[in-house]
DNA sequence: CGCCGAGTTGAACTGAATCAAGAAACGTGG
DNA sequence: CCACGTTTCTTGATTCAGTTCAACTCGGCG
């Protein structure tokens, strides 16, 4: 619980009452490695915290399915375009190793932008850092070729490689896991 | 500057006291056709909105620049990742016609922020509408061929075909002029 | 031990890039 | 308002990165 608060103190000063309100909303739960936290198809109910586990986002295809983005420990997760818009997903997100989460439900999100002073700066600031993501990523798939994008992922998150299997990597960069193991055998 | 409540009331009711606070700070703006909104390298230091023209964002290039978005009137415009974060911009601004902004400097809208009750408000929801549209880009980027994009492209803001060039719009959906050429040829 | 999924490697194929050239549309100055 | 020059769009030929299909290796696990 305090890396969430920790979390949402580099967004803004956070007042002792404010996190009383926010905390006492999050429930906590586990799931299995290789478990289904949101199915394509749903609405996406909850903003979640990852306490310790590694989550895939991927579109589900007959063979072998879309995998575009992955979240660690310490982050906030949710198919937020979703759980926003309160409309079906899309995409699929999935638990690539044991994981346990915090969460609170969009109902309960509502109350703390109601009730809390500071609600709105951190679901501003939130929404403002995951738009740089995404606008990030719009151009490096524009702009970079796909061993452009391996090097860059490489040197930029090397962590990932650790612990996700390559061809979700090479999904994630747009080429099939045979065209990722050339660029690789290309580069060494 | 009617329409621009009118945007801001999409997001949420607007106090009379707020609209006064926010409206004092805008200033109006002219460019003319393929004036430079923002050079690449520069600091985004405005959030605009658009009463008339049509502006491209672009990455320029030696041979044929990267496009990768148009902005209409009635529409906020900003190179809004250079702006939240104050930092130079990877990409160019400017306007396709004739345009007419009203807009406010970077620490206006901190003022904003910190001295209406609705700032924030209107501020998370603008951003979480933007990351939206980024995620549904994401996804067009990653799940759909060059024709579908343009086929979707098509459908869904056919007004973008009466005011900008082919190969502007080639290059939003990722291929060369000639690409797009034996696209349209192909689907006719 | 044997199986299965992940990763690698090879060969044939394909959609789009590149290079090149011509046609059409546009706009600017006389 | 026309003429000329520039830009945009189209079409053809060639090249290339990445896909697809297929076979093989490796490592972990029941």
């Amino acid at each position: 619980m305090e890396e969430i608060r920790e979390l949402l103190e580099t967004f803004t000063k956070l007042e002792e009452d404010d996190w009383k309100v926010f905390s006492s909303k999050l429930k906590k739960i586990h799931f299995p490695k290789r478990g289904i936290i949101l199915k394509k198809g749903q609405t996406e109910k909850y903003l979640s915290f990852i306490e310790s586990g590694v989550i895939r986002f991927y579109i589900p295809k007959t063979e072998s399915d879309l995998t575009f983005g992955f979240i660690f420990p310490k982050e906030f997760v949710s198919a937020y375009d979703s759980f926003l818009s309160q409309t079906p997903c899309q995409y699929q997100v999935e638990s690539l190793s044991e994981t346990t989460l915090w969460r609170l439900t969009y109902q309960d999100l509502q109350d703390v932008y109601e009730t809390t002073g500071i609600g709105n700066v951190i679901g501003r600031k939130n929404a403002e850092s995951l738009f740089m993501l995404k606008s990030k990523r719009e151009l490096s798939l524009l702009n970079e070729s796909a061993e452009e994008r391996y090097l860059n992922l490489f040197s930029e998150r090397p962590n990932l490689f650790e612990q996700i299997p390559l061809k979700y990597i090479a999904s994630y960069i747009g080429v099939t896991p045979q065209a990722l193991s050339r660029i690789r055998k290309r580069i060494t």
